[in-house]
DNA sequence: TGTACATCAGTGAACGCGCGTTCACTGATGTAC
DNA sequence: TGTACATCAGTGAACGCGCGTTCACTGATGTAC
């Protein structure tokens, strides 16, 4: 049973922002990133098609606020594999790979209107930051695995950790997604991602951290 | 000056179906995948918004058959870089992947129609085979790369396609695509795959033939 | 070579539909005094 | 504590619009004889 479904008893919804971002996942998730609207948004949380502009001022500015929310939880996702290094910085980072698979597997609605909607992160500031965020995260993890490495021998870290971010970012989109546009794959996608990490590794002269 | 723009002097088109693609790539194109419109390809092919339907069953079939003459497009471009290892096996493997970068940014309605429209390669028996065809040009590129290691310490070639794969469609779907969902990015995606494919090959011990 | 006829590939009008958006409105809530 | 009032967050009816699709139709083309 859905707060959606549920007879309203006040006049004011109270919550209709957040109802709206749900249904509008929903949406997404079963019809992908142009398959939503307004109107049956509204529908599903049960006002009229009026509301929702008093709290988005068109489509698009949803669309936006989805995406940022969406980068969000991906950085608290990312954050979470990488654990701090935890328990090995090697163990960390492939946990983290995991965990972009794992994003993109379980939130599809959140993953294509992040990546695939349109929307690109200079739309809004906010958006942009929290897009920031994200890959900082990546970036991070990467440079505290290189800094293992002699000095002459680091790799750039911002080159690396795009490497890293276009891999799992193909691996994701091709076939770890969660809809109905995934690939069919003879392996799990996530040792797709730990094979190649680890050939990358031992080709950055990482071969010792990751055993 | 198209031809759509041109007064038709027969009642018969003459060549609708072909008119109706190109009218649909260039929708897609400015609009992305979802933003076309049957009754729009109709009106800037200059028919009546019924003429499609004695060409395609519907907007799906139409989508479908977009996506199937990219793969072969792509099919065609991918052998064109790898132009049977020449001159040498490395600087072809690089050549092909340049040419995963340069259709995802010159031809983005075929990218977009292939890869982030929801049509699966599943959808049509001609779409899934297309699709396989493609691919295997990577994959066979990838065997003739491998072939020059010793038998024992050759990686799965299935494996290692589905490496390159990815990566060459992580950056291209990230920062090398043709339309404005690009990510911006401090150097060139050639510049970027380049780099990681040395890094792979060397973590594969290719390392002689990268040079 | 001419003619009758079948088939093909269009027309154009019509339909029902859902969408985005606006508008004057109103019920509920918060606050100043 | 009560009351007046401002503000907020909804309503619901209406609009114009473009879409997909159907339909009986017709002009053009191909072909059998």
């Amino acid at each position: 049973m859905t707060r959606s479904s549920d007879r309203r008893s006040t006049y004011h919804h109270g919550n209709l922002k957040e109802e709206l971002i749900r249904a509008a996942l929903e949406l997404i998730a079963v019809r992908g990133p142009y398959g939503f609207t307004f109107a049956e948004a509204s529908r599903a949380a049960g006002v009229s098609p009026a509301a929702p502009y008093r709290h988005f001022r068109d489509r698009d500015e949803l669309m936006a606020d989805v995406a940022r929310r969406g980068f969000e939880r991906f950085e608290a996702a990312l954050a979470k594999g990488w654990n701090q290094g935890r328990p090995t910085l090697f163990k960390a980072f492939e946990n983290m790979g995991k965990a972009y698979l794992a994003f993109a597997r379980d939130e599809p609605a959140f993953y294509s209107a992040m990546f695939e909607a349109g929307v690109t992160p200079e739309t809004t500031p906010e958006l942009q930051l929290a897009s920031d965020r994200a890959f900082l995260v990546l970036r991070q993890a990467t440079e505290e695995l290189t800094a293992s490495l002699p000095k002459g021998e680091r790799p750039p870290a911002l080159m690396m950790s795009l490497h890293i971010f276009a891999f799992a970012h193909g691996i994701a989109s091709l076939f770890a997604r969660g809809d109905k546009a995934r690939r069919r794959l003879p392996m799990a996608p996530e040792d797709l991602l730990e094979a190649a990490m680890l050939v990358y590794l031992r080709g950055l002269g990482l071969g010792k951290i990751a055993g």
